[in-house]
This record gives structure tokens, sequence and C-alpha cells, in this order.
DNA sequence: TTTAATTTACCGAACGTTCGGTACAATGTC
DNA sequence: GACATTGTACCGAACGTTCGGTAAATTAAA
């Protein structure tokens, strides 16, 4: 049956968001899926890497539909904005769920999961670059950059200090901050 | 001596750096200092924990004799900024290094080192955020946390890209970008 | 000042445990 | 009966840790 594996998936995820790669273990993913070794190798018969690709597969297609997608409908560039940042409020549990892109860039060259993350990553950044090219904005590409990493840090802070709020407020001014200084969506200050 | 405790400390700030915690063995601590496991816990008696307790408060002091001394220092407000960034920018290796702060976060609630951790973060925070109010900026704290953000963000992209070029631009305008807006030292744009 | 005693730094081998992974029989479901 | 799913027992390898012991430096006693 399918929803088996899509539900241990479902649970995978967040075991690997927590504890990291290493830090995950098959007793502690036997534990946490309910399931025993023998059903986690029957769904996944390359075991913990080919759990943790369906892990970062799923959530790959996941970030598309709820973080991507938004920036791509036919509204002005400052609601796509909003649209982002309102999926990656709910992607990212208000900033209480991790990063896989942050949590597999461990390992140094010999990690198994750089490339695909880093694709993601790029990915990512080039949507939001698009979108600020329309709207305008001069240093597009940095402006994505830099506004992916406030997320990717907005995530580690809040996961350190325990408090969703900074994430939140930051996510809530990320539009604005992005497009300020734009030619065709300028911001007036009262 | 042959070799002292810090100089092996030294070398594991590296190793626990790029594979976190859980990803670095005590094998691979004896390939890169190049000291025995016997001899490692001659130095180290309680093991692998205290070797990653000495290379947290090792980065601990650097990190305050590199990046949070220069906040202290009896100038400009932007200045002291600028010191910092220049500090984070040798700290990370323009990005390079990874943050314990970051790596040390996984492990959910049964890490460890999240206590020292988060009282690293917070008091990073609270340096910067009474440099932004000795300047006279609104929403200080959430100046200073956003900030911090950045920072780590821009580690975790850097580490994924494989360009530091990102992380250095970020770190040259993340001063002028604090005290934006702010009333002892605004910013007249041209 | 020689020498005996002690400490320091170091090592590879081995410990018990847990790791990720396999084999196979037993169960459930159609 | 066929086939997906699972529980149990088990595997070699690697884990963090401990062991017994060596070589050299330091200290103490003669």
């Amino acid at each position: 049956m399918q929803t088996s594996r899509d539900e241990a998936i479902r649970k995978l995820i967040k075991v690997f968001r927590t504890y990291g790669y290493e830090g995950t273990t098959l007793s502690l993913i036997s534990k946490m899926t309910g399931l025993g070794k023998a059903s986690l190798y029957h769904h996944f018969p390359k075991g913990k890497q080919e759990m943790a690709e369906a892990v970062l597969v799923h959530l790959y297609q996941m970030f598309g539909e709820i973080v991507l997608k938004p920036l791509q409908e036919d509204t002005l560039p400052r609601d796509r904005l909003r649209g982002m940042c309102e999926g990656l409020n709910q992607f990212y549990d208000r900033g209480q769920a991790a990063c896989l892109i942050a949590v597999f860039s461990l390992g140094g060259e010999e990690s198994m999961f750089r490339e695909p993350v880093k694709r993601a990553l790029q990915e990512w950044v080039e949507c939001l670059e698009k979108i600020l090219l329309e709207a305008g904005c001069d240093r597009a590409k940095q402006r994505a950059e830099e506004a992916v990493m406030q997320v990717q840090g907005g995530l580690i802070v809040t996961q350190v200090l325990g408090d969703t709020l900074p994430f939140e407020k930051m996510l809530a001014e990320l539009p604005e901050k992005l497009l300020e200084g734009s030619q065709k969506d300028s911001i007036m200050v009262s």
C-alpha cells in the first residue's frame, strides 16, 4: 500500500529535520515511525540513505508547492512575495522546523546531498531574482540571496532561542524590505 | 610538551565545524589531529563531549575577542559595526567556516549544548542592540536579531553554494543597513 | 651529579555497545 | 495460493571508551 510509505516519509521528515543525517539512527527512526526494521527496509530497500533522499524529494516538492508557487502567480510582485512569505511561515512551522538545506550541508565535500541541496537553493534564489527584476529592483540577485540568508538564519535563531516571534516578524517585513527602492513599486515613506 | 592541549583544540575546531557533533568520529579526530585515541583521552578525560565543550569555549572566547570587542570601542556606532563585520569576516573565514551555534543546535531537546549556545547567541544580540539603541535606532532588538539572522543564513548560503562573494557583500552592507533611518546617524540618499 | 622515582605524553589493541543492514519465517490481505 | 507486510534473530563494521604499556621529560634523593 502506498499510504504506508508516504505516511512513513511524513514521520521521517521530522526525524531528519531534528537530528540531522548522522544524528538520525535506525532505532530512532523505528521508534518515531512505529515501524520495525524489516518494514522500513521493505519500503526503502536502500536503507537510511534512501529514506533521507525520499524526505529530501518530498520536501522539495512541498517547497515548490507552498513557497515557490505563490511567486508564479499573476499578481503584483509585492503580493507574490507576500504569498511566498506566508508559504515560508507554513513550510517551516513558524521557524520551528529546520531546513534540510542547512541540516544536510554538513559533512564537507563527501556529503552525498551537496548537489541536490545546492540546486534547490539556487532554484529558490533564481525564482526570487526573477520577481525582483520584474519589479525593477537593482542588484536583484544580491537582494534575492540576502532574502534567502535572512530566512535560513531566521530558522537557526528561532530554534536556538526557542521563540517564533523574531522569525515571523522578519517574514512580515521581508516583502517591503526586498522591494525597497525599486522603480515600479516604490514606497513612499509618510 | 609535544602537542599541547590548545594545539589539539585548534585542530578540533575545524573537525566539529565541518562534520557536526554526531558526524565527528574519534577516528576522524585522530586522523585530523595526528593524535592516537588514548592520547586524546589523556588531554580530554571525558572524551568526545569534553572535546566539543573545549572547542565551544575556545570559539566563544575567540568570538568575544574578534567580533564582540570591536563593538565596545569608543568610536562612532557605524565604525564599531564595521569593526564587527570585519571581525565576522575573519572569524568565519569569509563564510566558509560553519558556526557552532548552528551546528550544535541540532539534536532537539536532548542536545547537551542547547543552553550555552543559546546564551552565546543572546549575548551577541544584546551587544548589537545596545549599539543600535545608542545610535538612536527604532526597533533596535529586532534589527539586532535580523542582523544575526543575516549572518547565520549567510554562512549556510556560502557553504552550500561554495561562493564567498554573497557573504562578503552582505557583510559590507550590513552596517549601513542596520543604521538605516536612525536618528543620530541618518543617511542622506543622494 | 648521578640515579631513582614520578609524571607527562603518547600509542595500538581490545572492550562492550550500537550502528546500518540482511535473512527468513510468520502474518495478514486479496 | 499469491504477494505484500512484518517480527525476530542475526551479521560484520564502526562507534566511543578503556586498557596495558612505552619513551621521554621532570623531579627527588643520594
